[in-house]
DNA sequence: TTTCAAATGAAAATTGTTTCTATTTATCTC
DNA sequence: GAGATAAATAGAAACAATTTTCATTTGAAA
């Protein structure tokens, strides 16, 4: 009996190590983007000799094969999200508290129309992105940190 | 008689040096995003001096105050591009060839009503890019170098 | 021209991220 | 279950873009 992750690292062809698994626990727990180091920080205690290198490798190992997704940061340091939404469709940054909420509208066709149309290029990919305060922080107005 | 990029500086609080000058006119040259070390290439030819530093700290400015936007790029480097048009609007990159040209159209009302109702949260500020290949680029297919 | 905050150059520091290499481990096969 | 093998990993070191520091220069206002 395999577990949800281990399928899917074993999908990529990705060996389903524990460090693997737990960094998936790790996103999969927290509904929010965590940087590389945040999660070294989470695991370090229960592998003691866990290395940053590793965790920017699976990582980035994770995004390419589709499973996590990267955040825009005006930091521009690393961050991820685990989101389990398969379809298309973008996301909602808190800035105070970090969490991520999916937006189910995507202008794609628009953005394909106005390329091909207006400056007749060939559209290879879109970021979208939304930045804002989510309902709770809304709430505790005050305590926001807004980087 | 002040020239065009004298009098943006000078509503912007800062001072007209011939090196800021001379940076604003390399950007409004090339329709392309360029990146720091790019202009200080473009520039150290005729100004002896002139330190990376410096150029880091100006384009930074000039972003603050919204004359130039920077590019949201995969090797997460910074790039920064003069856009002459006024209104709010977003950007279609060329990954071939740096150009970068504007996009009319935005969700901007639709992202809102989403995030209001849906989320419930509250917008702060959106990143929308196109990142393809310009009409350009397409017809000499081949020397494409996607990165 | 005098004044002074702003801008700058040069060197050094910072730091997030990546590379390198020897060792370990997951998984495949028998 | 016991090798065989390529993938994964730790630890240290390297890297490189960006930022800081500080002494000096310069733009612009009076
Ligand atoms: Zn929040
Ligand atoms: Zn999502
Ligand atoms: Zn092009
Ligand atoms: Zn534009």
């Amino acid at each position: 009996m395999k577990t949800k992750f281990e399928r899917i690292l074993r999908s990529l062809n990705l060996k389903s190590t524990p460090k693997r698994i737990a960094m998936l626990e790790v996103l999969d727990d927290e509904q929010v983007y965590l940087s590389p180091e945040d999660i070294w920080l989470r695991l370090k205690k229960r592998f003691r000799t866990l290395g940053l290198p590793t965790v920017y490798r699976n990582l980035e190992g994770l995004f390419e094969g589709g499973v996590i997704s990267r955040v825009i940061h005006p930091d521009r340091k690393l961050y991820y999200y685990l989101c389990r939404n398969e379809e298309h469709h973008h996301h909602f940054i808190c800035m105070s508290c970090r969490r991520v909420e999916d937006v189910r509208f995507c202008a794609e066709r628009e953005l394909q129309e106005a390329v091909r149309s207006g400056i007749r290029g060939k559209v290879l990919s879109h970021i979208l992105q939304i930045n804002g305060l989510c309902h709770a922080c809304l709430k505790k107005e005050g305590t926001v940190h807004v980087s």
